[in-house]
DNA sequence: CTGAAAGCGCTAACAA
DNA sequence: TTGTTAGCGCTTTCAG
């Protein structure tokens, strides 16, 4: 046996090469390789000639630093979590454009994102819970279904932010735009262009960005000293798939009355979807019945489809921006757990999908 | 002064407790509480009586593993990554639809998914090797392009997968999908409804994805027996920016020719872009012109629009199978740096946009 | 200016 | 069956 000092322990995986080799090679301690090589405020400056051995020998050993041996020291990982429900096959431009803006916002912040795909929220707390165990510093609760039990079950050691959170949490921002406003300013302007019949294709009866936005609908003929049209509000859910079906359905319930002006669909995906069950029974949009949409995503642009504009990215901008300012103050060991609420405006965007009413309207068959 | 012991140090934050702690409350060692509340293969069991009281002290303290203790430990984070460029503005639906893949792949495998969002691929393999610090367990290069000199510096010690790699990327799996056949099928299925003068809007001459396409294009017209028409190759990007600018370009220039009987974009988004063109000047798709894209993204199935699909879910699915069987075998000390190539068909897609040709070609004016 | 020591929370090996 | 010891790689006092 030579006198080679064995090694403690066969290391399972090498990462890579560590301080501690680092210091070996230029004959100098771990921390003085620390001091040199991440050192951000080791008051204790060290002489010139040692740091350059110090980064040669880095160099030549490619020293990385271990993300996870630092964020165990500095309990910070410069990672946040964005959480959501992916649901199946339907690609969610809704979750794109936020995601977008989270990133952005996070990139420059310098940290990382992290997307925790949940299956659905009423696993809830729990799930969120084994979430945060400190992999990640904090994290955006994106479009939350949470029954007040488990809301108030949320971890506290982990800043949490919110983005159209379906209910209030305890503790928890909440960024949202202002979907009543967007609501009544779109059928206000519908009903300006002379449009009187508008069918709402609504999100589901529990959504309260569902409620806001039949609540401006109703608030829209309200002002104008009119009546909305009896069962001209028809729910469903949110996507395409729903939109079709739902239209339909509503059209079958509706034969031998007179067609919509317009349908004011309660997102761009039930819009797109309408558009397909329209197209089907050979009715043009916007000629015969216009078309209306909401959220404002990518698909609707590329559809020119007129909608209400939801900033999508900003919200997640100021999610991010939000969240990093709690937990700053999480290790400034301030208070963190800011409730508030953000409400972002929301705007009519043209497009090729509305024009104003037929003189003599068409009748469902 | 009291007898109380004093803390070491007035900790920072705290995240939970700790083991420590838990055990400390039950009035065990911290691994007997490890054992039980975390345990996978400690093997020595452990009593009953003492294993209650740990999991009720865990409880009371409202125990919870911290993420980063345990992957400093096993060398692992459980976690993967996905490394791409999300230029600007353009939402990218390419990489929502391959990012959905991985996510879904990664949930079932127990993974988390975190998102590394490169400026530019040129600072390339210095950071990638900044993000290979511990923090993910393997990284997926989501359509990289890479030097060959910065490939060669690309960390050793993290597997690695590419989707799309633009050149081979030395002991890297890359994941394609058969672009060459696709353009291939599709023109020849162009070229089989009659149509002759087929304009094909590429990528970027550099792009090796795009010189696939154009190979496909030409062997359909050499294996028909037929001649491509002289400048129908017209050179762009991928986006929709690029397909409405290129398109208009390219009318400019063709002044008083035939108008091709069908555009064959090398993407949807390009396609979707020339459309807008097509539109802005009057004519009617497939009416007048038919138009077939390239991706098989989510804006094309809306859009109705014919075009080649790619299997980006799936693309996404078997990079994650890939890199976890490299990363399993990392684990077991096994070779892990695997270089191979995956390619997935690609298949015809059809769609609203593609018709047979006009008797008598419009003109360009 | 530099090194020694302690600890972040957890796990694996070895004693008891 | 359980506790002790020794790290994982890095940071941060605190002496020298």
């Amino acid at each position: 046996m030579s006198t080679a000092a064995k090694p403690p322990r066969a290391a399972k995986v090498r990462h890579a090469a560590t301080l501690a080799d680092v210091g070996r090679e230029a004959g100098v301690s771990a921390m003085a390789a620390s001091a040199v090589l991440n050192g951000a405020r080791t008051s204790s400056r060290i002489a010139e000639e040692t740091r350059s051995r110090i980064v040669a020998a880095a160099e030549k050993l490619r020293y990385r630093p271990n993300a996870t041996a630092r964020a165990l020291a500095d309990r910070r990982m410069n990672t946040i979590g964005v959480a959501t429900t992916l649901s199946g096959s339907e690609l969610n431009q809704y979750f794109l454009e936020v995601f977008n803006g989270v990133l952005e916002a996070a990139a420059a912040a310098g940290q990382n994102t992290t997307v925790f795909a949940l299956s659905d929220w009423q696993e809830g707390a729990q799930r969120i819970h084994s979430i945060c165990d400190g992999r990640i510093d904090g994290l955006i609760l994106l479009a939350p279904w949470l029954k007040p039990e488990a809301a108030a079950e949320l971890p506290e050691h982990t800043p949490l932010v919110a983005i159209h959170a379906n209910s209030e949490l305890a503790g928890v921002l909440n960024l949202e735009s202002d979907e009543e406003a967007g609501a009544f300013a779109m059928v206000s302007h519908l009903l300006s262009l002379g449009h009187r019949r508008i069918l709402h294709l609504a999100g589901p009866a529990e959504s309260v960005g569902a409620q806001r936005r039949i609540a401006g609908y109703r608030r829209a003929y309200a002002e104008a000293g009119l009546k909305p049209p009896a069962q001209h509000v028809k729910h469903g859910d949110f996507s395409a798939e729903s939109g079709r079906r739902s239209l339909e359905e509503w059209l079958q319930s509706q034969q031998g009355k007179a067609l919509p002006d317009v349908i004011f669909a309660a997102s761009d995906a039930i819009a797109l979807g309408g558009l397909e069950t329209l197209t089907a029974r050979g009715w043009r949009v916007p000629a015969d019945i216009s078309l209306v949409g909401f959220d404002d995503t990518l698909l609707a642009r590329s559809a020119h489809l007129a909608t209400v504009r939801q900033p999508l990215r900003e919200l997640g901008n100021r999610a991010v921006e939000q969240l990093m300012a709690r937990i700053d103050a999480k290790h400034r060991d301030a208070a963190y757990r800011l409730p508030n609420t953000i409400i972002l405006p929301t705007q009519i965007v043209p497009g090729a999908t509305l024009s104003v009413p037929r003189q003599q309207p068409l009748i469902i068959t």
